[in-house]
DNA sequence: TTTCATGCCTCGCGACGCGAGGTATAGTCG
DNA sequence: CGACTATACCTCGCGTCGCGAGGCATGAAA
C-alpha cells in the first residue's frame, strides 16, 4: 500500500465532506466508504478524524444533521446547509488555487 | 487580494522548500521571493514559517547549509542533500496521490 | 535621521489529523 | 449458546504544524 503522509491532510476533511454533503445526506460509515471508492482509496479518513469534523461542522451551522433507525440502529445523516454550499465554494477556490501554486513549483526548472 | 486557508497548507512548505533547494542553493529571503513569483502570490510563507521549516529540515538531515558574508550582510545558502531529494520524490508522489484523490471528490457527480 | 530593504531569528497560540480505545446491536457460523 | 464480524456511533490525548507578532542588525536612500 502507498504511504500516506498525514501532514498533507489539513484542511482536507472539511473540503470533501462538504463536497459530499453538498450533493446528498450521508451517514458516517456511508461517508467512509464514499470516500474510500470515490478516491481509490487514497484519502480514507478514520473515524477520528471523521465524526469529530462533522460534529464541528455542524456546530458551525455548515452540516445540519437528523438521526434514524434503521434495522435497530442508529444513523445520524448529515447534509450540507446553504451556508454550507458557499463555504464548499470557497473552499473548493482556495483549494485549486494553492494546488496549482503548488503544481507551478513542482513542475517548474529554472536553471 | 484573494483569501487564504491557512488549514490547506500543512505540508506544503517542506514540499515546496525541498523542490526548489533541489535545484541550486538559496537562502531564506531568496525562497520568499521566489514562492511568491513562482506561485503567483498563491503561495507565500512568512518568515515564521520559512526559518522553522528550514531549521527542521537540515536537523533532519534533509538540507545541508553553508553561510556567506555579502555587503556585510550574513546570508545562509541552504541546498537539498541526497536524502532531501530522495525525501522530495517521496513527498511529490503522496502530494500527487492526494491531490488527485480531492480532484476525483471535487468533480464527482452522482445523482 | 528617519525610513526602507535586506537578512536573520524565536515564542506561543490555536488548530488539526489521527491512532487507540470504548459502547452497542444484528447477523452468521459452529 | 458463544464467538466473531459488520454496522454504527463516540471521545481522549498526543504530536505536529502554520503563522502572526515581535525582535535584532546592517546598508542605502530620502
Amino acid at each position: 500500500m502507498p504511504e500516506r503522509d498525514p501532514t498533507l491532510m489539513s484542511g482536507v476533511p472539511e473540503l470533501v465532506l462538504l463536497r459530499l454533503l453538498a450533493q446528498r445526506q450521508m451517514y458516517g460509515y456511508d461517508i467512509a466508504r464514499a470516500l474510500k471508492l470515490l478516491s481509490r482509496e487514497t484519502l480514507s479518513l478514520g473515524e477520528g478524524v471523521l465524526y469529530p469534523a462533522l460534529h464541528a461542522l455542524e456546530a458551525r451551522g455548515l452540516l445540519r444533521s437528523r438521526s434514524r433507525q434503521v434495522d435497530g440502529r442508529t444513523r445520524i445523516y448529515y447534509q450540507a446547509t446553504p451556508k454550507g454550499c458557499r463555504r464548499l465554494e470557497r473552499l473548493t477556490a482556495n483549494w485549486r488555487r494553492m494546488s496549482e501554486g503548488v503544481e507551478r513549483i513542482l513542475g517548474a526548472h529554472h536553471d
